[in-house]
DNA sequence: TTTACACCCTCTAGCTACTGTAGGTTCAAG
DNA sequence: CTTGAACCTACAGTAGCTAGAGGGTGTAAA
């Protein structure tokens, strides 16, 4: 039994985060000390782990509770896990394309500045110019 | 002169994206109508515009106030904006890193799905074992 | 002129996934 | 028994919008 700050630093999560992931239902409540604070066992530890893994990896966190709901029953196919992950897979493809983008037009703003004015900045007359842009953003906000 | 909607569809933006960039200073307050409707000319729809690629390639808007702030002043040096565009493509970089990393976990996990119960499934043992995990993931979020 | 209807207005709340703060309580060591 | 770190709840704030309620405006046709 171990306490929250201790989960925390064996997960490399905030204490702050853990109280929120129980507050959206994501861990479950834990036991508590006779003075009311939280403990905790093995058992929420893996929990957690798996919840900060699949963070780390991109899922949403409405997507962990689908993927911890799957993991809770082992007798349900694994194709909706499967779905999941590839669907991440496919988003996070999806967003490097669109970096390559990105990162080909900025690349081309900073290697054309002459170092000037800003009258003749090359960064912002790009910005200003938006003919002048070859890649289709259709979203915002890699 | 146009409507708010008229501005909105010239730039690919929503009315209530116009308001709110009006609301936190990035847009000046524009004309109003008799009745009390917002009027927009070029000058507001060069600067919407500029605002709008800035954001698809990735500034936050801090930075669009700061570039903004530049292209409103030619004489100042070219320096600044330089170094935001910079600062801008370094992260685009690291991002797209980090994306390359989640994506080979990810396709590990997927490719060696077999396809039978959750209990085997590849994609929630994974998650389960951290220590299978090859990449160093130090930020989450992509 | 009236009426219909699309559009506009302000204000407020909600979204994701946390993070930070205030003001107070508990725990373990010395 | 006292100290100080760690804990508690509750609420506010972050970015960058987005959605809704409840009402007013503008224009074109009947």
């Amino acid at each position: 039994m171990f306490t929250i700050g201790t989960l925390a630093k064996k997960t490399g999560t905030k204490v702050q985060t853990i109280r929120y992931y129980e507050q959206i239902g994501l861990l479950p409540e834990p036991g508590r000390s006779a003075g009311g604070q939280r403990r905790y066992g093995d058992s929420e530890l893996d929990r957690l782990s798996f919840v900060r893994h699949a963070r780390q990896l991109g899922f949403s966190l409405d997507a962990i509770r689908e993927l911890l709901d799957l993991s809770d029953h082992p007798e349900k196919s694994c194709a909706e896990a499967d779905a999941i992950a590839r669907r991440q897979l496919k988003q996070v493809e999806q967003r490097m394309v669109r970096l390559e983008a990105l990162r080909t037009e900025l690349q081309r703003m900073v290697h054309e500045c002459s170092g000037g004015h800003t009258a003749d900045c090359r960064v912002l007359e790009v910005l200003r110019d938006h003919s002048e842009c070859l890649t289709d953003h259709d979203e915002i906000g890699a």
